[in-house]
DNA sequence: GTGGTCTAGACCACC
DNA sequence: GTGGTCTAGACCACG
């Protein structure tokens, strides 16, 4: 469950967190049933206040993604990891959708786009692989 | 110079507007020279506050897209094509590499994704030619 | 859209918050497409915190009873009278019969509970029209 | 002395587990002088941690429905049971009259929740029965 | 002016 | 120890 946050993003800090959970559910880094860090052990991590991490859990039990054990801390919901894949591929595929579109409105063929896309893939994976 | 705007997209309202004036100029729908409409037609067309179209002009100025004629309006500036086109392909490109960084951090493949952007871009030029 | 909150309820306080502008909505005390009352007022009018007031408002908007107008404020959305008047007698309901259920645990015959509520029912309207 | 406890109930598991105690001394299925199941034995049965059961015996003690006895357990006080009952009866009429307001400020008839009180009680019988 | 976000620090109930 | 709630005060983007 280790991950970044940026501060500087553009997107809160505590939506930032809400994905990461729901990424590190729906890869299974995380499974149905165990506990996730405590809030004050998660802030400390990420160098965040406390109340910022508890906000994104919260957000995250009403998704239905984490559920609270009174007194000991919360656990990933059982149900939860399809929903995450799921949601995940829909949050990119929005993304992904609302970018190809002003792509297309600023006059770049298909074609175009397909090779942007291509440079980029191989960039990053690059990049991951370096 | 018709388009429209998402009051509940995300992105800020004049944000949107500068970046519809740019995709426009870039295109060749308005050229350099050419007035575009005054802030209140736009506000009027737009169902859009007067003062965040005012605001967007004034981005636009600063970004050297617009420049004011005395007692008459806004036109575009003269070397403003080539600096939009280049400034839109940039920002495509930025936005697609971060969409396809998370994607790649959420577990999807190279295939899946290029799988992706092909489905996505059939719909929208489906879209299109409705 | 006038109501008191009681802190020291057990019920949290934004927690009220939200109850009572369902039941004012449900109650069309207030109806859709109109403004509530802003976050910095309420927090006034109630002697709350500004935050406690915005999280109930946020609770508000992710149960589709209030949509927010950027920079302009907060409207009652339109579909949210049925949804608010739904859920508050669900909510009645869910509590009275937990209620019941003790009560029938502690051994009250039914006839002794529909004299307890006529009892209580009399009480309390008497105590309105004073 | 059997019961069920909801962890997610909102009412705390040790408070859960208060009232039904008294419950059970009210309704005579635990008598004055007899022994009540350890705070082991109870924690097992009701799958809670047993520091839960303990401070709810500790409680029951202050409320002097229970009492020890030295090196054996605890016992059901002598005159537990009429305190009990009274208890009882005192708490459901709290909460009747607590949900009978709100219903009230919800904008519900009197009658309406004449009805609402018969239909749960019906549903609440034909389940006892089934 | 509006809502949205974040930080800091406090208190509570529960296990 | 845990999460949950509340307060106080700050900064930001938006209209």
């Amino acid at each position: 469950m280790f991950f970044a946050i940026d501060p500087a993003n553009g997107v809160a800090v505590y939506e930032q967190i809400v994905r990461q959970v729901k990424f590190a559910v729906a890869r299974e880094a995380v499974k149905p049933g165990e506990m996730i860090p405590s809030v004050r052990e998660l802030a400390r991590e990420l160098a965040v206040n406390p109340n910022t991490v508890a906000r994104a859990y919260r957000q995250l039990q009403t998704d239905g993604v984490l559920s609270s054990v009174r007194g000991t801390g919360l656990e990933v919901a059982e149900a939860a990891r399809d929903r995450c894949r799921r949601e995940t591929v829909e949050l990119i595929r929005a993304r992904l959708r609302q970018v190809l579109i002003e792509a297309q409105q600023s006059q770049l063929s298909a074609d175009e786009l397909r090779r942007l896309v291509d440079t980029e893939l191989r960039t990053i994976t690059a990049e991951g692989d370096s």
